[in-house]
DNA sequence: GCCGTTTTCGGCCCGACTGTTTTCAGTCG
């Protein structure tokens, strides 16, 4: 797919319409595609073919005829004519903290700076001193900029911010002058990846609270610290940036401190239209306050029901619930169960009693056992002897429980040739089939598409597990058409997994809701290899509700025997 | 550059902070 290519060129076209002082509105458009193209689940060469491209909100005439050219030429001349001269070092500089495009600009055509090595010299030779708009404690913030833009980590999966953010607002708690705390930004919108944690409290002593945030343990710098926000960096890496408002404040701030910042924009042009202002500070009637103690006054203040934070990327949801038509999101105490568990039979650590007893711990009606299959030796993967054995041990203990249930599974490897690592006469003796690829990631989209379909269309695969591959860390996924998947499993009664894995979080959320509106049914589990990885069903959760899944979407909110019933219904 | 049941032209979110700013531009969230 060129999606992302497209996406790009608009985006790189924004930034250098900005460094030449192009008009902002303009530029705000190039962002605007180059998002929605980012965002979009259909492949746009299809769109563009079907005369589609300016049925996306943001892409019009202007745009769609750039896609078009694109696509037919291999090159978009608006972003050769725009780039000529342009240095992509140069556009990198606006990056640095307190840099903006003016400032790189003029650097550019005052001292010829094009990179970060030209500003560094330039600075020890003292060369910018004395040019316009430009002081000692300028200059002093730009050398700041470039400490903390050299230091900066990329963004980091929401998985490992999650703790992080418990700890901080669980210490913060401790501070009598907090009333009220809670994560805001990408992190409370459960967006799989995350640039910082936002944090936002209430309270009349925002210095004390401060105070609190920036000497508290794990912070390892102080970026800021003000009477009513802190920021600072911990341990891990991370930026954490607090607000401290009032209390019949909270609302408003919390709303506006969520984001996304499209969606904001989006509730406020509406807001405007109906002759109110909508801030942090609350929602006004001309001077007037008419609200903003309470987050859903925002959305009440519009007639609409309060949206969920996941659901506010300005990805239809303002629309949907303007029409009352939000959709009733899963969520974690619909869950009854994990549907891919690793026990020590393979390559993980706990025993099937202890896995069992943890999930009993998080009120699961059922756990499944997938212990890898015999091809994956660096696994341990099981022999078919081995998987027999592993059945019986566990109707042994099955016997033991009550209103719990241990299935018998297996995550069974696609191998390289697209066949599969067990035989019917074994697959019929489990409960559940889940089915995975672990090798041939450089294969052509082709070959790997065939074998995700070969694996579908066995009528003992009951779920296929993270179908991309991707790792938020490390990896793109292997290539393979995602729409053919889905519509295969949705013709098959074949279900897709979220995987929770924190570096994982695959399906991602926008895959997630497309398979959803193709009628393919969704599995929610965890890999986990160790008890305590278990927890991460939160991240899949999130991932499951900014996809706009409902219970009803979710294999794993079944009860057992439902759930058994769905496996079975493929192999008649 | 995009968009429209009050508009096909004239808008496009709103506010805080900083600096060398004398009335505001640039940057950020
Ligand atoms: N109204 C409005 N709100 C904004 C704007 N920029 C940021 N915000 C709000 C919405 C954001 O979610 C929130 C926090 O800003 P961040 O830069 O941390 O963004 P966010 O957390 O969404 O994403 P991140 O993962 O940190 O990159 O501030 C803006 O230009 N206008
Ligand atoms: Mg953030
Ligand atoms: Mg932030
Ligand atoms: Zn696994």
């Amino acid at each position: 797919m060129k999606n992302h290519e497209i996406a790009t060129l608009f985006g790189r076209i924004a930034d250098v319409l900005e460094l030449k002082g192009d008009d902002s509105f303009r530029i705000n458009s190039y962002r605007k595609a180059s998002r929605v193209i980012a965002d979009l689940t259909e492949d746009i060469e299809k769109l563009a073919s079907e005369e589609k491209l300016t049925d996306i909100p943001g892409i019009g005439k202007g745009t769609a005829e750039k896609i078009v050219e694109y696509i037919k030429t291999g090159k978009m001349s608006k972003y050769e004519e725009v780039m000529k001269g342009v240095s992509e070092e140069t556009i990198t500089l606006m990056q640095i903290p307190g840099l903006g495009p003016k400032t790189v600009a003029m650097l550019n055509r005052e001292l010829g700076i094009v990179g970060l090595s030209d500003l560094e010299n330039a600075l020890h030779e003292g060369k910018l001193k004395g040019l316009f708009g430009i002081g000692d404690k300028k200059i002093e913030n730009i050398i700041k900029g470039i400490e903390l833009f050299k230091t900066s980590q990329q963004r980091i999966s929401i998985g490992m911010a999650y703790p992080v953010v418990k700890r901080i607002i669980a210490g913060l708690r401790n501070n009598p002058e907090v009333k009220d705390i809670q994560a805001a930004g990408s992190l409370r919108r459960m967006k799989e990846t995350v640039g910082d944690i936002d944090i936002l409290a209430s309270g009349t002593n925002g210095a004390s609270i401060v105070e609190s945030f920036v000497s508290m343990n794990g912070v390892t710098q102080v970026l800021a610290s003000a009477d009513t926000k802190g920021s600072v960096r911990v341990e891990e890496g991370v930026q954490v940036d607090l607000r401290v408002v009032k209390e019949d404040e909270f609302g408003a701030a919390l709303q506006y401190f969520t984001g996304s910042k499209e969606h904001n924009i989006h509730l406020r042009e509406i807001a405007k239209k109906k002759g109110l202002k909508i801030s942090e500070y609350g929602i006004f009637k001309g001077e007037k306050k008419i609200g903003g103690s309470m987050e859903e006054d925002v959305y009440k203040a519009l007639g609409m029901n309060c949206i969920p934070p996941e659901l506010r990327e300005n990805r239809g949801e303002i629309e949907a619930a303007q029409l009352g038509k939000l959709p009733n999101l899963i969520e974690l105490s619909d869950i009854k169960g994990d549907l891919h568990n690793h026990s020590n039979w393979s390559d993980g650590t706990p025993t099937f009693e202890e896995m069992a007893e943890h999930a009993i711990k998080m009120g699961y009606k059922y756990l499944v056992v997938s212990d890898h299959s015999k091809s994956l030796h660096v696994a341990n993967g099981l022999k078919d002897d081995e998987l027999l054995e592993e059945i019986e041990e566990i109707d042994k203990l099955n016997k033991k429980f009550k209103g719990f249930t241990l299935l018998k599974a297996t995550e069974m490897d696609i191998k390289a040739d697209g066949s599969l690592d067990f035989l019917d006469n074994i697959l019929e003796k489990l409960d559940v089939v889940v089915a995975s690829i672990h090798s041939g990631f450089k294969q052509e989209k082709e070959k790997i598409t065939e074998r995700m379909i070969a694996a579908i269309c066995n009528p003992y695969v009951n779920i296929i597990a993270h179908p991309t591959g991707r790792l938020i860390s490390k990896r793109e996924g292997y290539e393979v058409d995602i729409d053919k998947v889905i519509e295969v499993c949705a013709e098959t009664g074949t279900a897709l997994e979220i995987n929770c894995y924190y570096d994982r979080l695959d399906l991602n959320d926008i895959y997630c809701r497309k398979a959803r509106e193709a009628g393919v049914m969704i599995a929610i589990s965890t890999d986990a290899h160790h008890i305590d990885q278990m927890w991460m069903i939160e991240l899949g959760i999130g991932i499951a509700r900014r996809g706009w899944l409902e219970a009803k979407d979710v294999i794993n909110t079944f009860s057992v025997d439902k759930l058994k019933a769905f496996c079975m219904k493929k192999r008649k």
